[in-house]
DNA sequence: TATTGTTATACTCTATAACTATA
DNA sequence: TATAGTTATAGAGTATAACAATA
């Protein structure tokens, strides 16, 4: 690692933390046109990908197991998710989006404009080359 | 616009959702490191930048003016930021780092390990690419 | 004994509306 | 009239500690 690496890496944390920030907010104004606030939109986007225990639901959002008996109870109220209680741990309740859940799932990351749109500034080299890196940098395993 | 494009931009802001989902877990743990909570960390490292007017910084973190107030009140009591009166303009108050203040923010950022880790995996050929990726994504004007 | 989900509690975040000081 | 910051309020997010049901 020499010293103009570690100059690399900070200027990259700072990048990051912009990016984030930008790709945040235009999240947080979508999940909010659908009255959902960030944490709700990220639960939901979360389940997108597949159902998930409430305790494993906790793990990928990086908050206490506590909180997510209060979300799913707000998305369940509204009809975006149902609690199905496990057929091989009667102690585990897997949370799955419904039909409408998915369609308001969808419909936020269609609001996603700004974002989209930059995307949209790169040409298909340039998609595939940043889809690696992303890869490469948060993807790979801790200790791999 | 093809549609192998349009496919890709779904996979692309997937990525991204996932990717930027690690980057916030990496940095909220390492705020509660220092007792701060996300959104206290997250204005510290936008303060990080330079001074803010209480107004300019609830439009960085796309968040109503209201809810700065709370949240820099709790800085200053610990002493990370003061408010400042504007020269030109006494209805504006700046809010400025303190020593302290630029101590803890450079002491989350060391201790996001995971990300930093992450971008250690690229040489600085991909670097420059992943900079100038991000670049053009999120730091290109709106209409440009 | 350990784990899953829940509840109770206290604090923080958040948007909305109304207020004041200033422009 | 408009804008910057604050306050009051209500609902939501958050961690901690304790609990019942299940493993």
């Amino acid at each position: 690692m020499t010293g103009l690496s570690r100059l690399d890496t900070e200027r990259l944390m700072e990048l990051l933390s912009v990016s984030l920030g930008a790709y945040y907010g235009d999240f947080t104004v979508a999940a909010a046109s659908e009255s959902l606030t960030a944490s709700q939109g990220r639960a939901l986007t979360v389940l997108r990908r597949g159902p998930a225990a409430m305790r494993a639901l906790a793990s990928t959002l990086t908050c206490d197991a506590s909180n997510i008996t209060g979300i799913v109870d707000r998305l369940e109220k509204r009809g975006l998710v149902r609690r199905e209680p496990s057929a091989s741990d009667r102690r585990v309740k897997n949370v799955v989006l419904t039909a409408e859940g998915e369609r308001v799932t969808d419909a936020i990351r269609a609001r996603m404009r700004a974002t989209q749109d930059g995307l949209d500034r790169l040409d298909d080299a340039d998609r595939e080359r940043l889809a690696e890196l992303l890869e490469r940098v948060f993807l790979a395993p801790p200790q791999g």
